[in-house]
DNA sequence: TAACCTTTGCAATCAAGTTGCAAAGGTACA
DNA sequence: TGTACCTTTGCAACTTGATTGCAAAGGTTA
């Protein structure tokens, strides 16, 4: 994982310092999306703002996006390779109720909604929410 | 509107009162969805717990739905006539990312998305970002 | 009037996110 | 090797939206 970690940081031209490889690594180990908490607790030798601003330049780099699932705590997941979180890379969360995990629906991607006259979208927050199988 | 108010909350079986009937018109006044910062700066007579609890009530009782827009505050907008806030009679909202204000796009019923196997959907929460016709 | 339930106002608290600042690391070059 | 310079990190403080405990105020009923 800290290979791919490395790699990854270095495709998308951000300086692989220990501090992002570590959270890079901790985000790819894990399916789910986690929050900004969730790393705090896993990686517990680093500082919250640290790996607070590691999200935000990952964010800007593309190489992990956020989603607003509404558990209060924004949630972090790997982008896609060739992601550019256009709206054509965008796809469906899942947010389960019961576990509070939150899902990417990869195989869900955002269809094209009609907006009203002269509105442009730029960027979607899509979530479900239930059950997950685990919880149903 | 105060009429409209306080005829919806006896549809929906809740005591109007006072505050409560204010809030509602100052959310039926507007097509905007409103957070509760916006509604404690237009009835500044109203304390904020009161209104807080009062938004609270109303979602329980389907007066309202809210939205969570990424903005750090969550909006609250009036439901329609019927609305039983179910998968189906849920819809799009549009968050503009200049002015901040959030719309419901209420031709824009959401789509039916395939899940994996064993999720159960019950809500859901759909934003689109972007800029509204007036910051175009 | 007394008992009782609901609603409201006020102050305090909580939690997530964010920032200023100085120390630590690294690199380039005289 | 020493110094200037830029980046990254840790720590503590702060901001802000949301939420809650509690007592006072309103209303209803017996
Ligand atoms: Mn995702
Ligand atoms: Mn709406
Ligand atoms: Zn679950
Ligand atoms: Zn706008």
């Amino acid at each position: 994982m800290i290979d791919k970690a490395e790699k990854m940081l270095a495709s998308r031209n951000v300086n692989p310092t220990p501090t992002r490889v570590l959270v890079l690594s901790c985000l790819l180990k894990d399916a789910r999306a986690q929050s900004l908490k969730d790393l705090e607790v896993t990686l517990y030798n680093s500082d919250r703002s640290s790996i607070f601003r590691t999200l935000k330049t990952f964010e800007e780099f593309k190489v992990v996006h956020s989603i607003e699932d509404g558990s209060g705590r924004v949630k972090y997941a790997v982008c896609e390779e060739g992601c550019n979180c256009d709206p054509e890379d965008l796809h469906y969360h899942f947010y389960c109720t019961n576990c509070s995990i939150t899902y990417c629906l990869l195989d869900s991607p955002i269809p094209t909604v009609k907006l009203p006259a002269n509105f442009k979208m730029s960027q979607a927050n899509m979530v479900i929410k239930g059950l997950c199988d685990k919880c149903t």
